[in-house]
DNA sequence: CAATCGTATCAACGCAGGTTAGTTTCTCTG
DNA sequence: CAGAGAAACTAACCTGCGTTGATACGATTG
């Protein structure tokens, strides 16, 4: 059900289905947001964390001028603020960038599941753990890519987990983010993300229209943006290396 | 001894005096390491973990080309690659950046103590949420910041921490970083850190120079980088505010 | 003390990406 | 199906940072 996708396809974190069954036994309550709505402000103490089942949300830093850069990007499965269980209070804030649906989990329940099944919490520090994974691979992004390679590897990651999600067949997947949030994922304009994404369509590197990624060649667009995907910790990671073509 | 300023001054997670015993007693080894050693590589299964004890140590991601990007920066007192613990093999590689000196905490002996005490598991799972926490602000760093406000923000949280390590007194403190590590840090090129450097010294802001920073008005500093120390999770953080000055 | 190597420093030049100011296309809603 | 508002797209101009290459300094070592 609502923890269908969390923590698969994760190299030895995977949840037993009793495990599971607790955690979606901990859940409140199922909640529809709307799109661009912010869930957790920076500084406020939390309750309960969310865990996304459907749409995408965000975690991101606002300057002073309101020009913000996001830290995370998260897809269904993934359980979006549960660093607040741990910290009580977050230092980001939170948002839905489409229209999502996601499940409550109050912290007392969560204490309550930790307290019968004390080795559950190792895979929920993993999760987390992968979070900060995934932030060390952004650093890398926006310290040593270019503007087209920080794209690509953005689109090379998404793709990766989606796939471990389900909701990619490794080509081709439903993205629904504006230009305006690829800017603010890699750090760059909006202006400049638009330049970029006509370059990817003319080197056939991907086409991005309506929503819709289409990757012909993973590897090729995993070359640009010098992705490895070891830091998502995939117990079967899409392979980098496509079938040897014969020429 | 080893553990004194594990945790130090972070909110709620401080460690109780048995816990800290606990944690000494775990360890294995102490280890003196020469600068510019790497002692975890990615992908390597990692049997322990390295608390630090004197200098400084970072963990990286190489590009293709050699060019490194730094995730973070460990100062004593850190738990370098606790990351590890959970995970198991790293993504990253970890290298002493000066001499160095380290305790080396075995997994096993870590399990151990954790059998016996469930409840420090949090703190441990809250220090590494602290890494992410300042994973996420050098993302904001690298995303919006100039040339110069990187090298602003990263000073104020530098001193920020070594004051909470009790290694700074707010104005002053010593940092044996060269500006290519500098530049590695803030995603620029050393010859550009130069004129940073240059930059910072003319307009008062900071001088470092034969390994010495000084800061003489940090609220200056910190609102040329738009540094907000939040995401350190201190509990008596370096007052950022001023006093209110008359006009 | 000379030699060496790492580090800091500086100047000249070029370009990737930011800024500004649009126009066009898409999508939703009434 | 008209109208409005987002989002996508474009062009012209400008600047911050990278690149290259050369010099100066300072610490270590023989």
């Amino acid at each position: 059900m609502f923890t269908d996708r969390f923590l698969r396809d994760k190299r030895g974190a995977a949840l037993e289905p009793d495990e599971r069954a607790a955690i979606e036994a901990a859940v409140s309550e199922i909640r529809d947001i709307a799109a661009r709505t912010t869930i957790v402000r920076a500084g406020q103490p939390l309750r309960h964390s969310t865990l996304l089942v459907e749409g995408i949300m965000s975690r991101y830093i606002d300057d002073r001028e309101g020009v913000r850069q996001l830290a995370a990007v998260h897809f269904p499965g993934d359980f979006v603020d549960l660093h607040g269980f741990p910290l009580k209070v977050l230092e980001h804030d939170v948002q839905t960038t489409t229209s999502v649906r996601v499940a409550i989990v109050p912290h007392v329940a969560l204490e309550q599941i930790l307290a019968e099944r004390p080795q559950l919490i190792r895979k929920l520090w993993f999760a987390t753990l992968i979070d900060a994974a995934v932030h060390r691979a952004w650093l890398f992004r926006l310290g040593r890519l270019d503007a087209v390679g920080r794209v690509a590897h953005f689109l090379c990651e998404t793709n990766a987990r989606l796939v471990a999600a389900g909701l990619s067949d490794g080509h081709r997947f439903n993205l629904a983010l504006t230009q305006t949030d690829l800017a603010e994922i890699c750090g760059l304009t909006n202006v400049h993300v638009n330049r970029v994404m006509r370059q990817l369509r003319e080197d056939r590197l991907c086409v991005f229209r309506s929503s819709i990624v289409e990757i012909p060649d993973p590897e090729r667009l995993a070359v640009r943006g010098q992705f490895n995907p070891d830091y998502l910790y995939l117990e079967h990671p899409e392979p980098v290396m496509s079938p040897v073509e014969v020429p």
